[in-house]
DNA sequence: AAGTGGTCTAGACCACGAT
DNA sequence: TCGTGGTCTAGACCACTTG
């Protein structure tokens, strides 16, 4: 049978199913070197039979690699190593706080503003809500080491936001809080561009009113589609960049330290 | 047996296989709000029977439009859908003038430097050359309806180059002259960040140095894994935004007009 | 308990690249 | 021509969600 982009738990987690185990072997094998950069990976029905699985399993293992941009894939020849950089995971991605640890550094955050309001058009929009339905907006200043790197605007629905209300103001990882209570996110939509900085920005971020910021606008959705959250996130310059791998039928997105040498794969 | 994130065809050319037909087929009952926003999709095993075909090339196709965002799916329910917008094609993306014509925009071009000398270190890096290795810089202002929207450095190795330097200065899309010529590319990596504009970035588009600009980095492979072109290109303020859906295992990136209203998915 | 998607098998044939 | 990956089939069993 048939698979496509196998959703699979988070590569986080520990392999559970077989290609995922034989997809973790292959990446640490390519991570290491030990195809090297533009060497060849062996053929499907060599590695079918060394992990004495069938072909289909194998092509499924095979899919995650090329979607995460580590292997090419082309009828005729072996597939080829493109790069050797270790993938970023989804959590790493949607939690500043994670990301922040990821790099080295010293995640902090602190709410300065909760409001429990209607939702306006655009948010009824976002969270597929209906008119009158209540949501909780957020306003919070992240830093990095101690030193401002983000403001963030999110708007939960109510029964997501009530949640995020009882936390404390300096919870380090909202995200994680959701987690632990049960909130996966499934999915995400990501805009991300340039913008000016208004007055809370600059009061926030120590610097003046109209400077730009890169922001993030996203979207997030759990395993059913349901709307988790709706974030504009705007970083101080020099603090991030997002990179992107993608084919004519895949891609990710991950969030890198700001300013970094140029990607080297 | 199984697939995996089923490279085929650019999505732009006329569905060739079973899974592509379904999956195109799908996708505009889907685009046409067939099923509504948060409506469900039809089992595979009816969907299977509908077109005739096995339940793996129904998982395939459905694969392609999870990839795009387009659905969720997980197990114990049926599929769910995610969004209705338009998925951007892989050429929209790596084609500045194919993405200025997909939103109604006059692309134009013209090429303010053209330079072939030895590779520097990054350039051998990025281009995977060895020592001593010549590349062709090109330097080049981009336009949307005639005013400035971004200025691209473009790297190539020899062989690529010489295929350039023969176009005329003002030719509207290398990127369709290498097409043409037989030259495919079919994985890129990006780095989207903002940058400072220098003394030729303000020339060229009209701002002054160290005014912030929007950034893309890209380094573009061909199917073997050959890297084709390293660029460079930043954007003025408002002219673009990058837009990337993922999940646990996916994801892919567009290019969008700045600014935009918020994502309506 | 029934329905549904996720994983896996064991084959088949085809399209393409390299030799 | 031969090796390789791409497509497809027809099953099987399992994990999960929902009523």
């Amino acid at each position: 049978m048939v698979d496509g982009a196998t959703q699979g738990g988070a590569p986080a987690d520990r392999p559970r199913t077989m290609y995922q185990k034989v997809a973790a072997d292959l990446r640490q094998a390519i991570t290491e070197g030990g195809y090297g950069s533009g060497g060849r990976l062996p053929a499907e029905g060599d590695l079918a039979q060394r992990y004495g699985v069938s072909r289909g399993t194998i092509r499924q293992a095979l899919s995650v690699l090329r979607t995460d941009g580590l292997v090419t894939s082309r009828r005729g020849t072996r597939r080829v190593v493109l790069g050797t950089e270790r993938v970023q995971s989804f959590g790493e991605l949607l939690s500043f706080t994670r990301w922040a640890r990821s790099i080295g550094e010293k995640p902090g955050g602190r709410v300065v503003g909760l409001t429990r309001r209607p939702a306006d058009e655009t948010e009824r929009d976002q969270l597929r809500l209906v008119a009158g339905a209540f949501v909780y907006r957020v306003l919070r200043i992240r830093t990095l080491s101690g030193r401002p790197a983000m403001v963030e605007r999110t708007v939960y629905p109510e029964h997501i936001g009530a949640l995020i209300a009882r936390l404390k103001p300096d919870a380090v990882s909202h995200t994680v809080r959701l987690e632990e209570q049960g909130v996966m996110i499934a999915d995400a939509q990501h805009t991300v561009d340039l913008v000016r900085a208004d007055a809370d920005d600059a009061r926030l971020l120590g610097c003046r009113p109209g400077d730009a910021l890169l922001r993030e606008r996203r979207r997030s959705t759990d395993p059913a589609g349901a709307p988790i959250e709706w974030s504009d996130d705007r970083y101080l310059p020099g603090t991030v960049a997002f990179t992107v791998h993608n084919s004519a039928a895949s891609g990710s997105l991950a969030r890198r330290r700001g300013t970094p040498p140029p990607p080297n794969n």
